[in-house]
DNA sequence: ACCGGTAACGTGACCGGTAACGTGACCGGT
DNA sequence: ACCGGTCACGTTACCGGTCACGTTACCGGT
């Protein structure tokens, strides 16, 4: 079937015409006889015919085609940069093809096949250093950096502005009374954990130069990490009264080992989340937690993406992304212990 | 930069050798010289030659690329099956891509775009039938359709056994002695919403003939519908001891309005939902629920797709999945009322 | 009448691969 | 010596668009 469709000179065929007239007509150029055009068009419309965008891409040396490599595409904060990127993409004339690499091995076939094959011309590269994939980066075709920061190069780049966000979670529970607070951090070869950890630090010695955090784990984003996370804590007979985790996702699993513990949750501890995803509203209590928008900034990613083709010399930006505090029900003062009233949180995330 | 690569004609020139020679070894035909052969082998090492895929597809009339269009990217189902369906494909030579459109308008648009200019070979089709998005389908392009029954024509097909799933959701119920089984929907144009629903009542009518559901309400698989649901049959007083909800969304927040209105889960009301999401294990109480495993039924209809891609006259084939039960926390007997003690059900799910 | 300019359209090459076919060298059989 | 067959490789056409350039007809100015 591939061979059966109808071509640039059959539609010329019909109309009378040659195939360059049909090309032309196709591309809006001016200078062509409204007759002819009329006539073109009314070929084109029998036959149905579409362009094929495989040879015009032959033709034009240009796929109009830009690759977002995700380590997956089932996170949250993942596939909500590729629907943002996608969405931008496509209204600028663009496609975005997403594909998902668990791993660099996986990572460097993606770039071989897509890049190396000319397949598409430009790449939002998420988070490659946490593994050796910043290796296999594809030279001499235009990157996008999203969430970390690019070691060298000159580069484009989003990123949330981890730093301030790491502050202000941390913050919140300052300003709550907490002084005993425990850090749940991401895989600590990834910028943004680095980042809001040092917004912690930061937040901390800026209220008092020598306090810090009562004790930090590494996770790795997963629930299971922030449930084993509290549960050696408590194992070890930990003061703490507070808990920042850097996802949602250890925070769900962080309460949820306090309340196998027979802690309760704001009432003995407090736990701030990150991100926001959309059912942080439903749990039990509805997480407070760090919202951000992701999406947007995936649409931000597309177009200086896009601009950056169309202007390759132009020069390069770095867009941040603010996040802002989303007060829910994990978190109180340190005398009263009271749980918040059950407020408004319902209705907060309208994707939930 | 599209046309700085280097071609298999300068691979040819360096190896000194035509460049059909070229294209043999790439392509491993066998009837090479072996001499011939490492000529070739090592120009292509030293120019660094990659074969441009676009002019392969153009040559081949094959482009190796599958399309699933879904409704969004963000819940975990879909980007599930994205993800299982790429792996697969990838496996077998060929390149999935995943577009993302929220109504039947993009829809149409993305299919034009996709299979009018010969860019994808093959669709997967999800829940066509919500709208009228299945008026777009893409004619004399094999379709595999994932969920939904394909009205008249002939199709493969990926779906859940969602009849069996719904009976044996409920029938866990009444084995628990409930009685007064309230039911929150999915979109009830959606196939599975229908099924789960009529294994609900086959499974129901099974036990007692004139035993039916004690209220049933529509929802759009979002946690606010069930959150509403469960309002309005407490405000009208609705009498009722257990609820099936068809997802896992809609009964957290189902949960969160028993909660809020002072019912305890189990004690007073059972809960079971519906795809075990990552997070199912980790709600308080840890959620009772069908589990499903959708990226393997991704894998199998890039299978299925491949397979009528590859040989065009093999009969249709509808594979079906099934779902398996996950006691945990929100569903206890109608008697005692007493949770479940906190069992193993934080180690099920790795992906949490 | 001649000339330059331009609008409207056609012709042929080209993009970078693959397929079909042609050709010369070599081989063994008679 | 001749012949058919096979191996290794080159030549050429082709996929379906776009681009650069050529051609024709028509126009107004001198």
């Amino acid at each position: 079937m591939p061979r059966s469709a109808v071509t640039i000179r059959d539609v010329a065929a019909l109309a009378g015409v040659s195939h360059q007239t049909v090309s032309r007509v196709i591309n809006g150029y001016e200078r062509v006889n409204p007759d002819t055009r009329q006539r073109v068009q009314a070929a084109i419309d029998q036959l149905g015919y579409q362009p094929n965008v495989i040879a015009r891409s032959m033709a034009l040396g240009r796929t109009y085609t830009l690759a977002c490599i995700v380590p997956n595409l089932v996170d949250f904060t993942f596939s909500s940069i590729v629907e943002g990127a996608q969405a931008e993409a496509r209204r600028s004339g663009y496609f975005l093809l997403a594909a998902s690499a668990p791993d660099a091995r996986t990572f460097a076939s993606l770039i071989e096949q897509l890049f190396m094959g000319r397949m598409a011309e430009g790449l939002f590269a998420i988070n490659p250093y946490m593994d050796d994939r910043h290796t296999y980066l594809p030279a001499n075709v235009p990157v996008v950096f999203l969430g970390a920061r690019p070691r060298g190069g000159c580069f484009d780049m989003v990123s949330l502005d981890d730093l301030s966000a790491g502050a202000m979670a941390t913050r919140h529970l300052l300003e709550l009374g907490h002084r005993r607070i425990a850090h749940i951090t991401g895989p600590m070869v990834e910028d943004c954990a680095q980042d809001r950890q040092a917004g912690m630090l930061q937040a901390m010695a800026a209220l008092k130069p020598d306090l810090a955090p009562a004790a930090v784990v590494e996770g790795d984003w997963s629930a299971s990490t922030g449930y084993e996370a509290v549960q050696s804590w408590l194992a070890q007979g930990l003061d703490f009264s507070a808990i920042f985790a850097q996802n949602d996702r250890m925070a769900v699993g962080a309460i949820r080992a306090l309340r196998d513990a027979g802690r309760r949750v704001p009432g003995d501890v407090s736990v701030i989340g990150f991100d926001d995803i959309p059912l942080a509203s439903y749990f039990d209590p509805p997480l407070t937690t760090m919202h951000q928008d992701i999406e947007y900034s995936g649409a931000q990613a597309a177009r200086l993406l896009i601009r950056r083709l169309e202007e390759p010399g132009a020069s390069f930006e770095h867009w941040q992304q603010s996040a802002q505090l989303v007060v829910r029900c994990t978190t109180a003062s340190v005398e009263g212990g009271e749980a918040l009233k059950p407020c408004d949180y319902l209705r907060r995330s309208s994707h939930a």
